[in-house]
DNA sequence: CGCTATCTTGAATCCCTTCAAGTCGCGTGG
DNA sequence: CCACGCGACTTGAAGGGATTCAAGATAGCG
Protein backbone atom coordinates (compact mmCIF):
# COMPACT_ATOMS: atom_id res chain seq x y z
CA UNK A 1 0.00 0.00 0.00
CA UNK A 2 3.13 2.47 -0.14
CA UNK A 3 4.10 3.47 -3.68
CA UNK A 4 7.56 4.32 -5.23
CA UNK A 5 8.86 7.51 -4.29
CA UNK A 6 10.54 9.38 -6.27
CA UNK A 7 13.12 12.42 -6.24
CA UNK A 8 11.91 16.46 -6.17
CA UNK A 9 10.88 17.60 -9.49
CA UNK A 10 11.13 21.52 -10.15
CA UNK A 11 7.47 23.01 -9.59
CA UNK A 12 9.07 25.04 -12.78
CA UNK A 13 8.88 22.48 -15.30
CA UNK A 14 5.87 20.75 -13.97
CA UNK A 15 3.24 20.06 -16.56
CA UNK A 16 0.55 21.19 -13.94
CA UNK A 17 1.71 24.21 -12.74
CA UNK A 18 -0.82 26.42 -14.61
CA UNK A 19 -4.25 24.68 -13.24
CA UNK A 20 -3.67 23.06 -9.84
CA UNK A 21 -3.79 24.16 -6.80
CA UNK A 22 -0.62 26.19 -7.01
CA UNK A 23 -1.86 28.00 -10.38
CA UNK A 24 -1.60 31.23 -8.37
CA UNK A 25 1.47 30.54 -6.09
CA UNK A 26 4.26 33.00 -6.02
CA UNK A 27 8.16 31.38 -6.08
CA UNK A 28 8.30 31.95 -2.47
CA UNK A 29 4.83 30.21 -1.71
CA UNK A 30 5.91 27.48 -4.57
CA UNK A 31 9.11 26.92 -2.22
CA UNK A 32 7.65 26.36 1.07
CA UNK A 33 5.18 24.12 -0.87
CA UNK A 34 7.87 22.22 -1.62
CA UNK A 35 9.43 21.30 1.38
CA UNK A 36 6.29 19.17 2.10
CA UNK A 37 6.14 17.25 -1.28
CA UNK A 38 6.91 14.05 -2.44
CA UNK A 39 6.14 12.50 -5.94
CA UNK A 40 4.65 9.15 -5.93
CA UNK A 41 3.83 6.81 -8.81
CA UNK A 42 1.00 4.58 -8.84
CA UNK A 43 0.63 1.59 -11.62
CA UNK A 44 -2.41 1.11 -13.59
CA UNK A 45 -4.88 -0.88 -11.86
CA UNK A 46 -3.74 -0.68 -8.69
CA UNK A 47 -6.28 1.04 -5.82
CA UNK A 48 -3.96 4.45 -4.16
CA UNK A 49 -6.60 4.29 -1.43
CA UNK A 50 -9.20 2.65 0.21
CA UNK A 51 -12.59 4.27 2.03
CA UNK A 52 -11.89 4.90 5.16
CA UNK A 53 -8.10 4.18 5.27
CA UNK A 54 -5.94 6.87 7.42
CA UNK A 55 -4.59 9.14 4.68
CA UNK A 56 -0.92 10.66 5.72
CA UNK A 57 -1.05 12.77 2.57
CA UNK A 58 -3.21 14.94 0.35
CA UNK A 59 -2.14 15.03 -3.65
CA UNK A 60 -2.73 16.51 -7.01
CA UNK A 61 -2.50 14.43 -10.06
CA UNK A 62 0.53 14.99 -11.96
CA UNK A 63 -0.25 12.81 -15.15
CA UNK A 64 -2.42 9.96 -15.76
CA UNK A 65 -6.23 9.02 -14.89
CA UNK A 66 -8.10 7.78 -11.70
CA UNK A 67 -11.12 7.36 -10.41
CA UNK A 68 -13.33 7.65 -7.38
CA UNK A 69 -15.98 4.96 -6.48
CA UNK A 70 -18.17 4.45 -3.72
CA UNK A 71 -19.80 0.95 -2.88
CA UNK A 72 -22.97 0.10 -1.46
CA UNK A 73 -22.97 -2.76 1.08
CA UNK A 74 -24.31 -5.27 -2.00
CA UNK A 75 -21.46 -4.44 -4.13
CA UNK A 76 -23.20 -2.00 -6.16
CA UNK A 77 -20.24 0.71 -7.58
CA UNK A 78 -20.87 4.47 -8.58
CA UNK A 79 -18.18 6.50 -9.50
CA UNK A 80 -18.17 9.74 -8.16
CA UNK A 81 -15.50 11.80 -9.68
CA UNK A 82 -12.66 11.52 -12.69
CA UNK A 83 -9.70 12.67 -12.21
CA UNK A 84 -7.28 14.16 -14.81
CA UNK A 85 -4.10 16.01 -14.36
CA UNK A 86 -4.52 19.25 -11.82
CA UNK A 87 -7.29 17.44 -10.28
CA UNK A 88 -6.82 17.53 -6.26
CA UNK A 89 -7.18 14.51 -4.31
CA UNK A 90 -8.32 14.50 -0.32
CA UNK A 91 -9.65 17.14 1.89
CA UNK A 92 -7.89 19.47 4.06
CA UNK A 93 -9.26 18.58 7.80
CA UNK A 94 -9.98 14.86 7.06
CA UNK A 95 -8.17 12.10 8.19
CA UNK A 96 -9.66 9.50 6.51
CA UNK A 97 -10.28 8.99 2.96
CA UNK A 98 -14.23 9.05 1.68
CA UNK A 99 -13.57 7.31 -1.41
CA UNK A 100 -11.46 4.33 -2.83
CA UNK A 101 -9.49 5.96 -5.74
CA UNK A 102 -8.18 4.04 -8.31
CA UNK A 103 -5.52 4.12 -10.70
CA UNK A 104 -7.37 3.98 -14.33
CA UNK A 105 -3.55 4.35 -15.77
CA UNK A 106 -0.09 4.38 -14.71
CA UNK A 107 -0.55 7.64 -12.07
CA UNK A 108 1.98 10.25 -11.40
CA UNK A 109 1.05 12.07 -7.55
CA UNK A 110 2.32 15.26 -6.30
CA UNK A 111 1.72 14.44 -2.43
CA UNK A 112 1.91 16.93 0.11
CA UNK A 113 2.52 16.03 3.97
CA UNK A 114 -0.76 16.31 5.59
CA UNK A 115 -0.09 18.52 8.81
CA UNK A 116 2.25 21.04 7.38
CA UNK A 117 -0.32 21.33 4.17
CA UNK A 118 -3.36 22.03 5.84
CA UNK A 119 -1.01 24.56 8.26
CA UNK A 120 -0.15 26.15 4.67
CA UNK A 121 -3.63 26.59 3.63
CA UNK A 122 -4.54 27.92 6.52
CA UNK A 123 -1.90 30.64 6.12
CA UNK A 124 -1.75 31.20 1.96
CA UNK A 125 -5.22 32.58 0.46
CA UNK A 126 -3.14 31.67 -3.22
CA UNK A 127 -4.01 28.45 -2.38
CA UNK A 128 -7.26 28.39 -0.19
CA UNK A 129 -8.35 30.45 -3.12
CA UNK A 130 -7.79 28.44 -5.77
CA UNK A 131 -8.94 24.95 -3.84
CA UNK A 132 -12.02 27.32 -3.35
CA UNK A 133 -12.43 27.98 -7.46
CA UNK A 134 -11.56 23.91 -8.10
CA UNK A 135 -14.17 22.68 -5.52
CA UNK A 136 -16.95 24.65 -6.87
CA UNK A 137 -15.88 23.52 -10.50
CA UNK A 138 -16.19 20.15 -9.39
CA UNK A 139 -19.17 20.59 -7.96
CA UNK A 140 -20.60 22.05 -11.02
CA UNK A 141 -19.83 18.91 -12.38
CA UNK A 142 -21.25 17.17 -9.99
CA UNK A 143 -24.34 18.66 -10.56
CA UNK A 144 -24.28 18.24 -14.14
CA UNK A 145 -23.66 15.08 -13.45
CA UNK A 146 -26.25 14.53 -11.01
CA UNK A 147 -28.62 15.53 -14.11
CA UNK A 148 -27.60 13.04 -15.59
CA UNK A 149 -27.92 10.21 -13.31
CA UNK A 150 -31.13 10.76 -12.16
CA UNK A 151 -33.11 12.11 -15.66
CA UNK A 152 -31.14 10.73 -18.64
CA UNK A 153 -31.67 7.92 -21.15
CA UNK A 154 -29.22 5.19 -21.77
CA UNK A 155 -28.62 6.75 -24.98
CA UNK A 156 -28.25 9.98 -23.47
CA UNK A 157 -25.81 9.53 -20.95
CA UNK A 158 -23.38 7.86 -23.13
CA UNK A 159 -23.41 10.96 -25.39
CA UNK A 160 -22.65 13.19 -23.05
CA UNK A 161 -20.18 11.11 -21.19
CA UNK A 162 -18.36 11.09 -24.86
CA UNK A 163 -18.97 14.29 -25.42
CA UNK A 164 -17.38 15.39 -21.52
CA UNK A 165 -14.11 13.26 -23.00
CA UNK A 166 -14.02 15.39 -26.22
CA UNK A 167 -14.57 18.40 -23.76
CA UNK A 168 -12.22 17.54 -21.38
CA UNK A 169 -9.07 15.50 -23.25
CA UNK A 170 -9.09 18.13 -26.37
CA UNK A 171 -9.22 21.27 -24.84
CA UNK A 172 -10.18 23.31 -27.80
CA UNK A 173 -8.90 21.46 -30.86
CA UNK A 174 -11.86 21.61 -33.39
CA UNK A 175 -11.98 18.49 -34.88
CA UNK A 176 -11.40 15.78 -32.30
CA UNK A 177 -9.70 12.54 -33.17
CA UNK A 178 -8.91 9.75 -31.98
CA UNK A 179 -10.50 10.42 -28.05
CA UNK A 180 -9.04 8.18 -25.43
CA UNK A 181 -11.60 6.63 -23.38
CA UNK A 182 -9.38 5.56 -20.65
CA UNK A 183 -12.25 3.23 -18.90
CA UNK A 184 -13.08 0.55 -19.85
CA UNK A 185 -17.05 -0.70 -20.52
CA UNK A 186 -17.69 -1.13 -17.05
CA UNK A 187 -16.12 1.34 -15.37
CA UNK A 188 -18.10 3.64 -17.71
CA UNK A 189 -21.11 1.65 -16.58
CA UNK A 190 -20.39 2.75 -13.36
CA UNK A 191 -19.71 6.09 -14.22
CA UNK A 192 -23.56 6.70 -15.82
CA UNK A 193 -25.47 4.38 -13.24
CA UNK A 194 -25.68 1.60 -15.91
CA UNK A 195 -25.19 -1.98 -16.88
CA UNK A 196 -21.46 -2.64 -19.09
CA UNK A 197 -24.09 -4.59 -21.48
CA UNK A 198 -26.19 -1.24 -21.98
CA UNK A 199 -22.96 0.82 -22.40
CA UNK A 200 -22.02 -1.80 -24.85
CA UNK A 201 -24.96 -1.46 -26.99
CA UNK A 202 -25.34 2.34 -26.70
CA UNK A 203 -21.67 2.43 -28.35
CA UNK A 204 -22.79 0.04 -30.83
CA UNK A 205 -25.85 2.15 -31.52
CA UNK A 206 -24.34 5.21 -31.91
CA UNK A 207 -21.37 3.54 -34.25
CA UNK A 208 -24.73 2.38 -36.49
CA UNK A 209 -25.87 5.98 -36.11
CA UNK A 210 -23.22 7.38 -37.95
CA UNK A 211 -22.17 9.48 -34.98
CA UNK A 212 -18.57 7.75 -34.04
CA UNK A 213 -16.90 5.38 -35.08
CA UNK A 214 -14.20 3.17 -33.46
CA UNK A 215 -10.06 3.08 -33.93
CA UNK A 216 -10.18 0.40 -31.43
CA UNK A 217 -11.86 -0.72 -28.65
CA UNK A 218 -10.38 2.15 -26.79
CA UNK A 219 -10.31 5.29 -28.82
CA UNK A 220 -13.13 6.87 -30.88
CA UNK A 221 -13.28 9.77 -33.91
CA UNK A 222 -16.62 11.40 -33.45
CA UNK A 223 -18.39 11.78 -36.73
CA UNK A 224 -20.45 14.31 -35.93
CA UNK A 225 -20.25 16.37 -33.46
CA UNK A 226 -23.63 18.02 -33.64
CA UNK A 227 -25.76 15.32 -33.44
CA UNK A 228 -23.81 13.66 -30.92
CA UNK A 229 -24.83 16.83 -28.65
CA UNK A 230 -28.32 16.06 -29.97
CA UNK A 231 -28.26 12.91 -28.36
CA UNK A 232 -27.01 14.26 -25.09
CA UNK A 233 -30.61 15.62 -23.99
CA UNK A 234 -29.09 19.18 -23.07
CA UNK A 235 -30.01 22.73 -24.75
CA UNK A 236 -28.15 24.40 -27.22
CA UNK A 237 -25.06 25.41 -25.23
CA UNK A 238 -25.57 23.55 -22.07
CA UNK A 239 -23.45 24.31 -18.79
CA UNK A 240 -20.91 26.10 -21.44
CA UNK A 241 -22.55 29.22 -21.24
CA UNK A 242 -22.47 30.83 -17.42
CA UNK B 1 -38.04 39.73 -9.56
CA UNK B 2 -36.98 42.23 -7.10
CA UNK B 3 -38.56 41.00 -3.47
CA UNK B 4 -39.00 42.31 -0.29
CA UNK B 5 -36.49 44.74 1.43
CA UNK B 6 -35.59 44.97 5.05
CA UNK B 7 -33.65 46.70 7.42
CA UNK B 8 -30.72 45.39 8.95
CA UNK B 9 -30.86 43.12 11.28
CA UNK B 10 -27.94 42.60 13.88
CA UNK B 11 -25.51 39.95 13.18
CA UNK B 12 -25.21 39.09 16.88
CA UNK B 13 -28.49 37.78 17.12
CA UNK B 14 -28.68 35.88 13.52
CA UNK B 15 -29.94 32.11 14.12
CA UNK B 16 -27.13 31.24 11.30
CA UNK B 17 -24.00 33.25 12.68
CA UNK B 18 -22.54 30.05 13.69
CA UNK B 19 -22.93 27.88 10.84
CA UNK B 20 -23.46 30.66 7.42
CA UNK B 21 -20.31 32.03 5.65
CA UNK B 22 -19.54 34.19 8.45
CA UNK B 23 -19.31 31.27 11.01
CA UNK B 24 -15.56 32.30 12.25
CA UNK B 25 -15.62 36.37 11.39
CA UNK B 26 -14.49 38.55 13.88
CA UNK B 27 -16.41 41.00 15.01
CA UNK B 28 -14.40 43.48 12.99
CA UNK B 29 -15.18 41.08 9.53
CA UNK B 30 -18.97 41.41 10.68
CA UNK B 31 -18.98 45.21 10.26
CA UNK B 32 -17.58 45.07 6.90
CA UNK B 33 -19.85 42.43 5.62
CA UNK B 34 -22.45 44.33 7.22
CA UNK B 35 -21.95 47.48 5.31
CA UNK B 36 -23.01 45.32 1.71
CA UNK B 37 -25.82 43.22 3.31
CA UNK B 38 -29.37 43.40 2.95
CA UNK B 39 -32.48 41.10 4.09
CA UNK B 40 -35.07 40.18 1.32
CA UNK B 41 -38.04 37.58 2.01
CA UNK B 42 -39.16 35.81 -1.25
CA UNK B 43 -43.01 33.96 -0.80
CA UNK B 44 -43.09 30.08 -0.44
CA UNK B 45 -43.45 29.12 -4.51
CA UNK B 46 -41.78 31.71 -5.54
CA UNK B 47 -38.69 31.62 -8.21
CA UNK B 48 -35.61 33.37 -6.40
CA UNK B 49 -33.64 32.62 -9.14
CA UNK B 50 -34.03 31.27 -13.33
CA UNK B 51 -30.66 30.16 -14.67
CA UNK B 52 -29.02 32.52 -16.62
CA UNK B 53 -30.13 35.39 -15.07
CA UNK B 54 -27.70 37.57 -14.06
CA UNK B 55 -27.24 38.24 -10.36
CA UNK B 56 -26.30 41.53 -8.33
CA UNK B 57 -26.12 39.69 -5.34
CA UNK B 58 -24.75 36.18 -3.28
CA UNK B 59 -26.75 35.38 -0.27
CA UNK B 60 -27.00 33.08 2.79
CA UNK B 61 -30.38 31.27 3.47
CA UNK B 62 -31.56 32.92 7.21
CA UNK B 63 -34.62 31.35 7.20
CA UNK B 64 -37.18 28.84 5.09
CA UNK B 65 -36.05 26.34 2.73
CA UNK B 66 -35.10 26.23 -1.05
CA UNK B 67 -33.88 23.79 -3.86
CA UNK B 68 -31.50 24.85 -6.87
CA UNK B 69 -33.07 22.58 -9.93
CA UNK B 70 -31.51 22.20 -13.77
CA UNK B 71 -34.42 21.42 -16.51
CA UNK B 72 -33.69 19.74 -19.69
CA UNK B 73 -34.31 21.21 -22.71
CA UNK B 74 -37.68 18.57 -22.94
CA UNK B 75 -39.11 19.80 -19.33
CA UNK B 76 -37.43 17.03 -17.28
CA UNK B 77 -36.50 18.40 -14.02
CA UNK B 78 -33.62 17.20 -11.79
CA UNK B 79 -33.24 18.82 -8.33
CA UNK B 80 -29.18 19.28 -7.47
CA UNK B 81 -29.44 21.57 -4.15
CA UNK B 82 -31.75 21.50 -0.99
CA UNK B 83 -31.25 24.72 0.80
CA UNK B 84 -31.43 25.11 4.14
CA UNK B 85 -30.82 27.82 6.78
CA UNK B 86 -27.39 28.81 6.52
CA UNK B 87 -26.12 27.17 2.99
CA UNK B 88 -25.11 29.67 0.54
CA UNK B 89 -26.92 31.01 -2.75
CA UNK B 90 -24.30 31.79 -5.75
CA UNK B 91 -20.81 31.59 -6.71
CA UNK B 92 -18.09 34.28 -6.35
CA UNK B 93 -16.72 34.97 -9.75
CA UNK B 94 -19.77 33.75 -11.33
CA UNK B 95 -21.86 36.65 -12.72
CA UNK B 96 -24.87 34.20 -13.73
CA UNK B 97 -27.19 32.12 -11.85
CA UNK B 98 -26.01 28.72 -12.80
CA UNK B 99 -29.76 26.85 -11.54
CA UNK B 100 -32.93 27.56 -10.94
CA UNK B 101 -33.76 28.82 -6.83
CA UNK B 102 -36.90 28.03 -5.62
CA UNK B 103 -38.59 29.38 -2.59
CA UNK B 104 -39.98 26.06 -0.78
CA UNK B 105 -41.47 27.51 1.94
CA UNK B 106 -40.87 31.54 3.10
CA UNK B 107 -37.65 32.33 2.43
CA UNK B 108 -35.66 35.19 4.14
CA UNK B 109 -32.00 35.47 2.89
CA UNK B 110 -29.20 37.93 4.02
CA UNK B 111 -27.97 39.56 0.40
CA UNK B 112 -24.98 40.45 -0.18
CA UNK B 113 -23.93 42.79 -3.11
CA UNK B 114 -21.66 41.22 -5.64
CA UNK B 115 -18.73 43.24 -6.24
CA UNK B 116 -17.91 44.24 -2.53
CA UNK B 117 -18.56 40.75 -1.56
CA UNK B 118 -15.84 39.57 -4.21
CA UNK B 119 -13.10 41.66 -2.51
CA UNK B 120 -13.85 40.67 0.66
CA UNK B 121 -14.00 36.93 0.16
CA UNK B 122 -10.23 37.40 -1.55
CA UNK B 123 -8.93 39.35 1.55
CA UNK B 124 -10.95 37.64 4.38
CA UNK B 125 -9.62 33.96 4.76
CA UNK B 126 -11.53 33.36 7.62
CA UNK B 127 -14.11 33.97 5.16
CA UNK B 128 -13.17 32.02 2.20
CA UNK B 129 -11.83 29.38 3.94
CA UNK B 130 -15.30 28.59 5.57
CA UNK B 131 -16.72 28.78 2.15
CA UNK B 132 -13.94 25.93 1.15
CA UNK B 133 -15.06 24.10 3.78
CA UNK B 134 -18.79 24.74 3.60
CA UNK B 135 -18.26 23.92 -0.34
CA UNK B 136 -16.27 20.62 0.37
CA UNK B 137 -19.17 19.04 2.61
CA UNK B 138 -21.61 20.19 -0.43
CA UNK B 139 -19.69 18.25 -2.38
CA UNK B 140 -19.44 15.52 -0.40
CA UNK B 141 -23.23 15.56 -0.32
CA UNK B 142 -23.26 15.89 -3.92
CA UNK B 143 -21.39 12.63 -4.07
CA UNK B 144 -23.30 10.78 -2.00
CA UNK B 145 -26.35 11.78 -4.00
CA UNK B 146 -24.48 11.05 -7.33
CA UNK B 147 -24.84 7.19 -5.18
CA UNK B 148 -28.51 7.26 -4.89
CA UNK B 149 -29.70 8.67 -7.92
CA UNK B 150 -27.17 6.22 -10.45
CA UNK B 151 -27.60 2.94 -8.13
CA UNK B 152 -30.32 2.71 -5.35
CA UNK B 153 -33.59 1.56 -6.01
CA UNK B 154 -37.08 3.45 -5.70
CA UNK B 155 -37.61 1.94 -2.08
CA UNK B 156 -34.15 3.25 -1.31
CA UNK B 157 -33.82 6.24 -2.38
CA UNK B 158 -37.08 6.97 -0.53
CA UNK B 159 -35.21 5.45 2.54
CA UNK B 160 -32.16 7.74 1.80
CA UNK B 161 -34.16 10.81 1.20
CA UNK B 162 -36.46 10.13 4.75
CA UNK B 163 -33.16 9.55 6.71
CA UNK B 164 -31.48 12.65 5.22
CA UNK B 165 -34.49 14.61 6.21
CA UNK B 166 -34.40 13.05 9.83
CA UNK B 167 -30.82 14.07 10.17
CA UNK B 168 -30.63 17.61 8.81
CA UNK B 169 -33.83 18.91 10.74
CA UNK B 170 -33.39 17.13 13.85
CA UNK B 171 -29.87 17.65 14.54
CA UNK B 172 -29.18 15.48 17.72
CA UNK B 173 -32.37 14.63 19.06
CA UNK B 174 -32.96 11.19 19.56
CA UNK B 175 -36.29 10.32 19.02
CA UNK B 176 -37.37 11.93 15.79
CA UNK B 177 -41.08 13.40 16.31
CA UNK B 178 -43.25 14.76 13.53
CA UNK B 179 -40.83 15.18 10.58
CA UNK B 180 -41.25 17.81 8.27
CA UNK B 181 -41.33 16.42 4.42
CA UNK B 182 -40.79 20.25 2.94
CA UNK B 183 -41.61 18.77 -0.09
CA UNK B 184 -44.44 18.21 -2.25
CA UNK B 185 -44.52 14.49 -3.99
CA UNK B 186 -43.57 15.61 -7.53
CA UNK B 187 -40.79 17.49 -5.88
CA UNK B 188 -39.63 14.81 -3.97
CA UNK B 189 -39.72 12.63 -7.39
CA UNK B 190 -37.23 15.49 -8.94
CA UNK B 191 -34.98 15.49 -6.03
CA UNK B 192 -34.29 11.52 -6.10
CA UNK B 193 -35.03 11.21 -10.38
CA UNK B 194 -38.17 9.44 -10.39
CA UNK B 195 -41.99 9.76 -11.31
CA UNK B 196 -44.03 11.24 -8.18
CA UNK B 197 -46.34 8.24 -8.93
CA UNK B 198 -43.54 6.28 -7.51
CA UNK B 199 -42.71 8.45 -5.06
CA UNK B 200 -46.17 7.94 -3.77
CA UNK B 201 -46.01 4.47 -4.11
CA UNK B 202 -42.57 3.62 -2.36
CA UNK B 203 -44.06 5.78 1.15
CA UNK B 204 -46.98 4.15 0.71
CA UNK B 205 -44.88 0.58 0.98
CA UNK B 206 -43.12 2.01 4.01
CA UNK B 207 -45.97 2.96 6.18
CA UNK B 208 -47.37 -0.82 5.18
CA UNK B 209 -44.31 -1.99 6.42
CA UNK B 210 -44.36 0.17 9.75
CA UNK B 211 -41.27 1.64 9.30
CA UNK B 212 -42.82 5.20 9.42
CA UNK B 213 -46.09 6.75 9.47
CA UNK B 214 -48.02 10.04 8.83
CA UNK B 215 -49.36 12.55 10.56
CA UNK B 216 -50.33 14.23 7.99
CA UNK B 217 -49.18 14.18 3.87
CA UNK B 218 -46.50 16.69 4.88
CA UNK B 219 -45.10 15.24 8.39
CA UNK B 220 -44.39 11.99 9.79
CA UNK B 221 -42.57 10.30 12.08
CA UNK B 222 -40.25 7.23 11.85
CA UNK B 223 -41.37 4.06 14.01
CA UNK B 224 -38.56 1.93 13.05
CA UNK B 225 -35.21 4.14 12.33
CA UNK B 226 -33.09 1.07 12.08
CA UNK B 227 -34.79 -0.56 9.80
CA UNK B 228 -35.28 2.61 7.85
CA UNK B 229 -31.54 2.81 7.80
CA UNK B 230 -31.40 -0.55 6.51
CA UNK B 231 -34.15 0.24 4.14
CA UNK B 232 -31.52 2.66 2.62
CA UNK B 233 -28.69 0.54 1.13
CA UNK B 234 -25.65 2.26 3.03
CA UNK B 235 -23.56 0.02 5.30
CA UNK B 236 -23.90 0.50 9.02
CA UNK B 237 -22.23 4.01 9.71
CA UNK B 238 -22.78 5.64 6.08
CA UNK B 239 -20.93 8.50 4.93
CA UNK B 240 -21.11 9.68 8.87
CA UNK B 241 -18.36 7.41 10.01
CA UNK B 242 -15.70 10.03 8.55
C1' DC C 1 -70.02 23.22 0.71
C1' DG C 2 -67.91 22.57 -3.48
C1' DC C 3 -63.76 23.56 -6.33
C1' DT C 4 -59.19 22.46 -7.40
C1' DA C 5 -54.57 20.97 -6.70
C1' DT C 6 -52.28 17.28 -4.69
C1' DC C 7 -51.95 12.75 -3.83
C1' DT C 8 -53.05 7.65 -4.13
C1' DT C 9 -53.78 3.52 -6.49
C1' DG C 10 -54.39 0.42 -10.51
C1' DA C 11 -53.17 -1.57 -15.10
C1' DA C 12 -50.44 -1.66 -19.16
C1' DT C 13 -46.17 -0.54 -21.25
C1' DC C 14 -41.34 0.08 -21.86
C1' DC C 15 -36.53 0.60 -21.04
C1' DC C 16 -32.93 -1.27 -18.78
C1' DT C 17 -31.27 -5.29 -16.44
C1' DT C 18 -30.33 -10.07 -16.02
C1' DC C 19 -28.96 -14.23 -17.79
C1' DA C 20 -26.74 -16.52 -21.41
C1' DA C 21 -24.04 -17.45 -25.47
C1' DG C 22 -20.92 -16.18 -28.37
C1' DT C 23 -16.85 -13.02 -30.45
C1' DC C 24 -12.66 -10.49 -30.34
C1' DG C 25 -7.99 -9.44 -29.17
C1' DC C 26 -3.82 -10.39 -27.07
C1' DG C 27 -0.12 -12.70 -24.60
C1' DT C 28 1.82 -17.30 -23.60
C1' DG C 29 3.82 -21.44 -24.52
C1' DG C 30 4.13 -25.62 -27.26
C1' DC D 1 3.80 -19.81 -36.19
C1' DC D 2 -0.40 -20.94 -34.38
C1' DA D 3 -3.17 -23.21 -30.91
C1' DC D 4 -4.75 -22.16 -26.57
C1' DG D 5 -6.72 -19.64 -22.81
C1' DC D 6 -8.44 -15.78 -20.66
C1' DG D 7 -10.39 -11.35 -19.95
C1' DA D 8 -12.95 -7.79 -22.18
C1' DC D 9 -16.49 -6.96 -25.11
C1' DT D 10 -20.77 -7.76 -28.01
C1' DT D 11 -25.22 -9.39 -28.90
C1' DG D 12 -29.62 -11.88 -28.05
C1' DA D 13 -33.75 -13.17 -25.33
C1' DA D 14 -36.39 -13.04 -21.20
C1' DG D 15 -37.67 -10.72 -17.06
C1' DG D 16 -38.58 -6.94 -13.89
C1' DG D 17 -38.88 -2.39 -11.82
C1' DA D 18 -40.13 2.11 -12.82
C1' DT D 19 -42.88 4.84 -15.94
C1' DT D 20 -46.99 6.09 -18.33
C1' DC D 21 -51.72 6.53 -18.68
C1' DA D 22 -55.91 6.71 -16.24
C1' DA D 23 -59.33 6.95 -12.55
C1' DG D 24 -60.43 8.21 -7.89
C1' DA D 25 -59.56 9.88 -3.15
C1' DT D 26 -58.14 13.52 -0.06
C1' DA D 27 -57.30 17.93 1.78
C1' DG D 28 -56.90 22.87 1.71
C1' DC D 29 -59.39 27.14 0.81
C1' DG D 30 -62.58 30.27 -1.01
Amino acid sequence: MSFALHNHLNCGSCPIRERAICAKCSSDELKTLDKVKTYRTIPAGQVAAYRGQELSYFSSVVSGVATLTKTLEDGRVQMVGLLLPSDFIGRPGRLHAEYDVTAITDLTLCCFDRQPFEKIVETTPTISLRMLEMTLDELDAARDWMVLLGRKTAREKIASFLEMLVRRTTANVAAAHKVNIWLSREEIANYLGLTFETVSRQLSQLKKDRIIEFVDRRYFNVMDMSALHDATGDDADGSVLY
